[in-house]
DNA sequence: CGGTTTTGACCGGCGC
DNA sequence: GCGCCGGTCAAAACCG
């Protein structure tokens, strides 16, 4: 059964993708998409359906089928605001044109999908964040891919075209740096000294918090993102009628990253996923790609 | 059998 | 100092 929905995820998110771009191609998008990104990702995607058929083992990875939200996937609307919030939800806007912009009320944009914490290659305080999707201005329709960059305390340092695409859930974005809280503690934990570093001991990194629709009834089935997750904990928190569950990143070993996952107050048709630390996988990778083109360039210069 | 999930206990920060 | 609370640990249960 597991395996089915993995595999429908992965077809799925393939096939969208490939769907995206062969609209990017007809439509003749305002911004200037990189199609290899595109394609490389639908051919990852596929490839994983692929392993997935020939999969073996009993390995449970804490990852979910992808749900097709319609209303995220049909006309979500995203209102801006260029300022930040301190202490409540931030909404993110979208432009096509790829910079934060105030309340821009004749501009309808839908946010698809946006990636989780895996496409953290950044220092410590600063968060890269990869989205697409698609605008609807009057009778131009365009489709847009983003990568925003968010600091510590949660404000938008960069919004531009994005460099990498990891699509991973059907998430919608609303938060970026503070996490919400129902008694405010968290908050003030939170605030920070001139000098940029934290006043209290407790846990202040910045946190990337995203809502995203329940795929089941089931508290294990968490949003699928490009990692492996462990779960190690979970707790009943006051003021909330539903459980946090805690995970650990298994992508790799010793990986800092975490992320707890709660149903939302207001709603508990979607999920809070709150993201912690930064995973160093994705820095051991870099690190081992430079030092195989390092070798390889030392090699051929040794041939020449 | 080995990896994951569950769940009660424990720890440490914080407010009073 | 004490109690509350969020976060983590670890043993047992569970699952494929």
């Amino acid at each position: 059964m597991n395996k089915e929905i993995a595999l429908q995820e992965a077809a799925s998110t393939g096939l969208k993708t490939m769907e995206h771009l062969i609209k990017l191609a007809a439509n003749e998008p305002l911004v200037q998409v990189d199609f290899h990104e595109i394609i490389n990702f639908v051919v990852a995607k596929l490839k994983k359906e692929n392993s997935i058929v020939g999969r073996t083992g009993h390995a449970r990875f804490c990852r979910g089928p992808v749900q097709v939200q319609p209303q995220a996937q049909n006309d979500v609307k995203y209102q801006a605001q260029a300022h930040q919030s301190q202490d409540s939800l931030t909404l993110l806007s979208l432009s096509p044109y790829g910079y934060m912009e105030k309340e821009r009320k004749s501009t309808s944009t839908n946010v698809v999908v946006c990636s989780g914490a895996c496409n953290d290659i950044s220092a410590d305080r600063v968060n890269t964040w990869d989205a697409f999707g698609s605008m609807k201005n009057g009778m131009i329709s365009s489709s847009f891919l983003l990568s925003i960059t968010t600091e510590g305390n949660g404000s938008i340092a960069n919004v531009a075209p994005s460099s990498s695409m990891p699509l991973l859930s059907m998430a919608q974005v609303v938060f970026a740096g503070k996490q919400p809280s129902a008694t405010g503690k968290i908050c003030r934990e939170q605030e920070q000294s001139d000098d940029g570093l934290s006043k209290n001991k407790r846990n202040v990194l910045p946190r990337k918090v995203i809502r995203t629709p329940v795929i089941s009834s089931k508290t294990t089935d968490i949003p699928a993102d490009e990692c492996s997750w462990k779960k190690y904990g979970q707790k009943l928190i006051k003021g909330s009628s539903y459980p946090r569950a805690y995970y650990k990143c298994t992508n790799f070993p010793g990986c800092p990253a975490k992320k707890h996952v709660e149903k939302t107050m207001d709603d508990p048709m979607m999920l809070i996923v709150t993201y912690e630390k930064e995973h160093h996988h994705k820095q051991v990778a870099v690190q081992e790609y430079n030092s195989q083109m390092m070798a390889l360039g030392s090699a051929k210069g040794k041939k020449e």
